[in-house]
DNA sequence: CGTATTATTGAATACCATCAACAGACGTGG
DNA sequence: CCACGTCTGTTGATGGTATTCAATAATACG
């Protein structure tokens, strides 16, 4: 078995076999999380409304498309996908939710949510409430910040993968999405060259606007051309800055570095 | 000439000649833009940090992607685009905003806009210092409702745009294009069905990831089918529920449903 | 350990992009 | 007001990239 790490086996205290009930100012996420820049006593405000449930498990939905909106979702270890379909029944993924992002912001006021979200992997997740979260925002404008930093962020993520799905090459929309997952670990501290990919080609082909087939032939041609060494889920970066010569300079390397300044 | 109207024609007691200070309670777009759901003395406040200038002309700037983020704009009359470009030069085009909607979202709680917004006719816009309007979300909570609003309204429409360019034909996209600006006219006052393009076909055509050409040949297929007239930019719709099914029952005509009740 | 799902590979096809030529609209200045 | 050049839009011919269909291989799961 390789060394790459899932990200179900990150984990802010995580005590086996039990729920894992950390608070907030106990959690090694909380840098990069809503808790960022509250003061000690926002984060206990914050921590008190927050509904911390056993870990999902692979396929267990976090809400439905046509649920009524109620929550938001700080994903704390695991990976979370969303996804639209229509009443034709076409799919399509929008995301994926590493730990420290929020998902299920494109709900808010809204009355149902717009999607479906749903683990990829074993996952748990920090429910907040949006009811009381808007109350919080009276007294702590930081919180509110960082909610709208979020958004405005996933937009900038939406404005990327437009240009991906509007100009890009099969080849460069992988090595983008690679790329992209890469500055996403290592900035929560994870090998940026070493890790396991928590969806399948076909979702990953979905999600690019791509077919598996395509999505399977290029993984094979990029390890013939020795940047990456696959084996099913487990991908190894072997050339990283060839890697992102093929995903183009694009806005979203920009904007990830701007991010994490 | 045709009947169908160019939305700079669009006017809250426009005076011509003049720079148009229209106050927002005397704003016919008041009900469909941020003063919604405001009190009158919420209205003044937010009306006190706007500032209103004379109107861009086609091709003038609202800001540069890379400039120092200051403030958002709600457009008042006409229609803005905003687009990224990559270091490589690769342009997409991001969205087109039409009277009442919030450009430069995208940009709130990051250090500069990570795409330009520029006119695509005589457009007026207000202009709203975010420094100022964050201060003003600690007394008007529906001010920043209405603002999160806005984003969770633009993700929604980034995760609709997501399921056209990865899995619709051509035809189905200029068809969602259509339909979907059909309904933004029709909500703020004009008509559904015959109405004017701001945009060129290769703007169409870069924003929805197909070439100038494929628009232009699907334009000629849709007027020979019948579905629509169409004179240059200014376009009628014959057929809207043929339309409609071409576009594929999309979440966004649900959504746009749902937003509209 | 067997079955179902997922991934890979090959071959044929389809859709759309590209290249190229031309037509029309627009705007400027003579 | 017309001549001119430029930009935008249309149409045709061709080719490339990615999809689709089909079969096999590998993996996951009960």
């Amino acid at each position: 078995m390789s060394e790459s790490r899932n990200l179900a086996a990150i984990s802010c205290h995580h005590q086996p076999g039990k729920i894992s009930r950390v608070a907030c100012h106990e959690c090694g996420l909380a840098p990069l999380c809503l808790p960022l820049s509250l003061t000690d006593e926002g984060v206990s405000k914050l921590d008190s409304i927050i509904q911390r449930s056993r870990p999902l498990q692979k396929g267990d939905y976090l809400f439905h498309q046509g649920d009524i909106f109620d929550s938001v979702f700080a994903i704390r270890t695991g990976s979370i996908k969303s996804y639209t379909i229509t009443d034709s029944g076409q799919e399509q993924i929008t995301g994926f939710y590493l730990p420290t992002e929020l998902a299920g912001l494109s709900g808010l006021n809204c009355f149902t949510y717009p999607v479906s979200a749903v683990a990829l992997e074993t996952t748990s997740v920090c429910a907040i409430p949006y009811i009381r979260l808007e109350k919080l925002f009276d007294e702590l404008p930081a919180l509110r910040q960082q909610v709208m930093h979020s958004m405005s962020k996933e937009l900038r993520d939406y404005q990327d993968m437009m240009l991906v799905m509007g100009q890009k090459s099969a080849e460069a929309r992988i090595a983008t999405l690679l790329v992209n997952l890469s500055m996403r670990f290592k900035r929560r501290g994870f090998s940026a060259h070493h890790f396991r990919l928590s969806m399948s080609r076909n979702e990953m082909g979905n999600y690019l606007g791509m077919a598996v087939e395509t999505v399977s032939r290029v993984f094979t041609r990029f390890q013939k051309q020795g940047l990456l060494r696959v084996e099913g889920k487990d991908v190894e970066i072997l050339q990283p800055a060839a890697l992102s010569t093929m995903a183009g300079s694009s806005a979203s390397t920009m904007q990830e570095q701007r991010a994490s300044h």
